[in-house]
Order: C-alpha cells, then structure tokens, then sequence
DNA sequence: CCTACCGATCGGTAGG
DNA sequence: CCTACCGATCGGTAGG
C-alpha cells in the first residue's frame, strides 16, 4: 500500500516535472513550482526522489532506452536498406509521440546533465546515430542510396523528425506511421538512384 | 572616446554572454557568470546593459532581423521556385553560420523572452516560415514540386538546417554554399515530379 | 567601474 | 508529508 502510493506519487513528480521543463526549461524550474502543482510542499518532494536531477536523469535515461530498444528490434530483422530506414524512422516517431513532452525535454534539456551521467548519454546518442548511418552505408552498398555524407545526412533526417513535435500541430493529428510516411517520402526519394 | 569605449564593451559583453547562453543556457547562466569571464564586477555589467533580459532581445531580434532581410532580398527576385528555395536555403545557411552561437541562442532560448518580446518573436518566425511555405506552394503551382502538406515540409527543412551548428562538426568546414547544396539536393529532388 | 548591499529565491536537510 | 530552517546565489540598485 505505502509502496504502491510512494510509486504512483514519484511518478506524478516526474510527468509533472517533465511538463514544466518542457514548458519552462529545466533550469528555469523550480521544485517549488513543481511542488506547488502537485500540491505539497517542496520539502516533501524529496521524500519520493533524491535531487532535481534525478528526475532530469529518469526522463533523459528512459527516452534513450526507449529510443535505442526500438531501433535494436529493428536492426535484428532481414531487410534491404531502404526498408530497414523506413521502419527506423516509422520506430523512432512512435516512440517521439508516444511521450512528446519527455521527448523535447531528452532533445533540449541533456545539457544540464551532471558529468558523468553526461558522458553516458552523449555515448548512447552517438551508437544510436551510428545505427542510422550504417543503415545509409548499406543502402549505398546495395546500390539503393546516392554517393553522400552518410553522417551529415542522417543528422539532418534526424533533426527534421525531432523537432517536429514542437513546431507541427496538424489540424486533423496523423499517426506516427503517416508522420513517418511523410518524412522518408521526402528523404527516400530524394536519396534513391533514379532508374 | 566614452562612446566608443562602452559600445566596444556593451557589444564585448553582448559576444560573450551569447557564448555563455548557447553553453549553458539562458535560465542558467548568472550575470556574476557572465562578469567574470568579462574581468569586471556583476553590479558594472548595468553601466552596459538595462537587465539580463535586454541581452537575450538583443540577440534574439538580431538574428531574427538577420534571417529576415536575407529572405526578402531573395522574394523580390524573378526565379522559378525551385531556384527560390535553393536560394533561400543558402541565404539562411549563410546568416546561420555567420554566427552559429547566437543562432543557437536564437533556436533555443527565445522562449525565455518575457509576453510582449515574445509575442513579435513568434509573429516574426510565423511570418519567416510562411515565406518558405508560399515558396513551395508556388512550386506546386508552376508544376514542379508533388503534391505536400507544405508547412510540414518546410518545418522539416528548417529545422535540419538550422540545429546543423550544434550536432555536425564536418572535420574539413564545408561552405555555406556546399551545406545548403546537400540539404536541397536531399529534399528538392525528392520533391521535384520525377520526369 | 567598484563597494556595499537589497529582498527574493534557490536546492536541499533535520526532525518530527 | 509538514514546519522550520540552512547557506548559497540570484538579478539588480544606491552612491560614489
């Protein structure tokens, strides 16, 4: 009982937290601002977590997992190139909407990250941006791909899916694999030797 | 001489906390911070500056200025819109990189602008990115791009140029021309009809 | 540009 | 989960 509401508190803290450091930026977020929305006072928030940080570290560790796990699935399967890029990206903006807010908070708040914890994350996001360009080097290889700077490539095909949540707001919302169609329709095409 | 001496140090201290802000951040970066890589005391920064806050305008509505002029300089011009985008895009790749700092503190920290800045902020940017939009519905139009959600795309396309400065470090500096060469490749011929 | 200082607020702890 | 409180630091001002 005294577990399971310790639980369902800590995790109301962190999708709270997640919210205002979305909203705000971490730094600019105080814990009595993330009290006070809770309703309890900032002393009592550290019954149920360790520091401020933590929770940027919860939010920051768990979206990379969650990132890296889907894109391991993947990676697993017998496909050629460009339907391996396909399902990467489909993969990656289903796990981006599934929690928008802790996705912006992981893209634009890691920076203020203790070192060590610092050192960890830049490791995972640089295997998980390799995953994508071997995918590319395949794809080249196979003789799917255009001759091109794999690297700058798939950062930019990042970069134009991350962003996404907070700048697009369609009208009549898409599904992540509409979203993703969107998206590889553009660099897909753009990349293929045309026959 | 007065004059001279404090608009060199008001746009010194301007340089530096650009630098800080793009690092650290905004919310995290304190004016004593900011005083000490300077050589002088926090308290003196106001002999300069009206508040914290008159800085990051300052950088904001630059750049903001910057990207703007770029683009109606190239509006006027008669071109086909798919020389209009590749236009465009080198145009805004060249105020990117002219100052990659306070382009990331442009990208990154406006929504640390109090109501009234922010509200021209957005209407700034809203404007900018509609310039971009009308530009590939005029493509549309003249036949030469697909059918597309234009907002869609040109959000994409902007936002893989411009987080370009933070995630991509090319070990032999590409031009803002090469840059802007990759990034349209990419995206106009996979949206141009293929004929 | 400095010294001296302001009130406000920060993340966090002690003890219950 | 609260009261009471800590030392540190914040943006900024007064007066020279």
């Amino acid at each position: 009982m005294i577990t399971k509401t310790k639980l369902n508190r800590k995790q109301q803290i962190i999708d709270k937290a997640t919210q205002l450091f979305q909203q705000q930026g971490y730094a600019a977020t105080s814990m009595r601002d993330l009290a006070g929305y809770i309703g309890i006072e900032a002393a009592s928030l550290y019954s149920h977590i360790k520091s401020k940080e933590e929770i940027l570290q919860t939010i920051c560790f768990q979206m990379a997992n969650d990132f890296f796990q889907s894109l391991e699935k993947i990676e697993l399967e017998k496909l050629s190139a460009d339907e391996k890029l396909k399902k990467a990206v489909i993969s990656h903006v289903q796990v981006l909407t599934k929690d928008s807010a802790a996705s912006a908070v992981f893209f634009s708040e890691w920076r203020h990250l203790s070192d060590s914890y610092l050192k960890d994350f830049l490791a995972m996001r640089n295997n998980y941006e390799n995953k994508f360009i071997q995918i590319l080097i395949d794809g080249h290889k196979e003789g799917t791909f255009k001759k091109m700077d794999a690297k700058f490539t798939v950062l930019a095909l990042l970069s134009s899916i991350n962003w996404m949540p907070s700048w697009y707001k369609p009208e009549g919302k898409l599904t992540p694999e509409e979203i993703a169609e969107n998206v590889t329709d553009v660099f897909i095409n753009g990349l293929k030797i045309r026959s």
